[in-house]
DNA sequence: CATGAGCGATACCGCACGGGTATCGATGGG
DNA sequence: CCCATCGATACCCGTGCGGTATCGCTCATG
């Protein structure tokens, strides 16, 4: 199988309809359809159930999809890896880990300075992102090694070390009634209307549907809550950076949040390995 | 980055021969050529040192070497796991179990057995092949799960799971002075020098450097130390496909052998996790 | 029930690119 | 010193990919 039949696949799978898959690929319908024909008639299996209405996936679609979107994601990681290895031999090596923007930012600071101290550590490129991306720019190589949180990232088929596991509070506007309580459960934040739980967007990009505020980022939620328009749940460690007009309440029931140091299970960097020896030190 | 490109590289550079790769490949050598310096100038990295008479791998190339690999096998797998899922679809559920042949047969047999016994349990087509070959088929798809075993086996990257952990034999024609003692250390069989260490091709197929005789398979060993003319050394459950003119001695200081279940980590099939669960519970 | 909009498939065309042959230029062995 | 070996270059050809035009089907609409 080619990587562009795949390609095109995965478009098509992705937006279950040929003519925006095909916009989105830059070309135009007809060779679009062809090529999955062509795809369909070589793998001797049917992908799509097609009607002039509706486009839907097969059995063995869904599973190409699956299986397609990592295979798609390891040639990317080729290619970039190859990349920064020359790079690399040229003279400037370095390491690019992925965290969560504004999530775990003391831990990180304390790893990337105890880094900087071991013998042999090279320059660390920090990629900040968007929640959930950083698991992305690890399988397709664009990272060499990312901070993820359990349960909210997905770690399988990656190698993981636990570094902190903790608790999670309530971020509350200063004023608000629930402010003043020692503890909270998440039946009381699910019982305060009038402070909507806010909607992340999927990997996808678009938002499920619900009556809390879209938002992109912790500082645009951060903000949010100090309007009094939406509540956060978060690891203990973000108190370290919240203002004085919000207040951090733990919530007994919440899931704990462990983070972890993630990298590709076939490291062969020397790099990668100090850093994840210094963060289990931590 | 275009999977064609990639398998012309990774021919290349495991054959470090313009000439013989173009042959594998079935091209004529010139495109060949062409589609490597494209894929460098793309790259924008250089992958292989040319000189006329020798090639040999860049930094670049070594990480692309791997990482590619890997890739292709990716995509394999999501063709194969593609065309296993239509089928499945069209009513032949089945699961490919991939296992060393003549390794761990009494186990295989009470896992089949067991399994087969689960309720909503499917056909299990059993894979027999050359020691270290499972690994490659789980990887690229032919397979939805393997019995591997550590530490000969590579591992990473998989999900897997201990079934059971042996020592090793040392199993000597019954005639050998050390087949009357009642234990062996590793160095008693490196002192025997009338039976040579037999040795085993590697992934690529060729052979190490060394006295000891080739061999393929474990039938053609055992018959070659039924003839005093090799020595081998196995996990404790050979003991019971051995024939009675050879003779079986533990090697204390042999490496512990752990047999383990592995498969795919995104693997999202209920019957490889009822067969894991089986194996466990053996 | 007729009509038109939306969508995937088909028909057909042109060209870019992948692959072929011939040959060059460099390098090392006899 | 010459020839064998090997990768790169020059040049040509055909296939296959992508383009436009259009068909055929389905459903929403009045």
């Amino acid at each position: 199988m080619e990587s562009r039949e795949l390609r095109y696949f995965v478009a098509v799978a992705e937006e279950l309809h040929f003519g925006r898959a095909a916009q989105r690929l830059g070309i135009a319908q007809p060779p679009l359809s062809r090529a999955i024909l062509q795809l369909e008639r070589r793998l001797g299996a049917a992908l799509l159930r097609r009607t002039s209405r509706s486009v839907t996936l097969t059995e063995a679609g869904e599973v190409l999809l699956r299986e397609g979107r990592t295979a798609l994601d390891a040639l990317e990681a080729a290619e970039h890896r190859a990349q920064r290895a020359a790079r690399a031999a040229a003279g400037r090596p370095a390491l690019v880990l992925a965290a969560k923007a504004g999530a775990s930012s003391e831990l990180l600071a304390k790893l990337l300075h105890a880094y900087a101290a071991e013998p042999g550590s090279i320059h660390v490129d920090v990629m900040l992102c968007r929640p959930g991306a950083q698991e992305r720019l690890l399988r397709n190589g664009q990272a060499d090694v990312a901070v993820l949180h359990r349960p909210f990232d997905e770690t399988t088929g990656f190698d993981t070390e636990e570094i902190l596991t903790e608790g999670q509070v309530a971020v509350l506007p200063a004023a608000h009634t629930l402010a003043t309580r020692k503890t909270l459960h998440l039946k009381d934040l699910a019982d305060a209307e009038d402070l909507p739980t806010p909607r992340w967007p999927g990997p996808d990009g678009t938002y499920p549907a619900g009556p809390g505020p879209e938002v992109q980022s912790h500082t645009q939620l951060l903000q949010l809550v100090s309007l009094g328009r939406a509540l956060m749940v978060a690891p203990d460690s973000c108190r370290s950076q919240l203002r004085d007009d919000v207040v951090a309440v733990p919530v007994m029931d919440a899931p704990k949040v462990t983070t972890v140091i993630a990298w590709p299970p076939h490291s062969r960097s020397q790099a990668v390995a100090t850093l994840v020896r210094t963060a289990l030190r931590l």
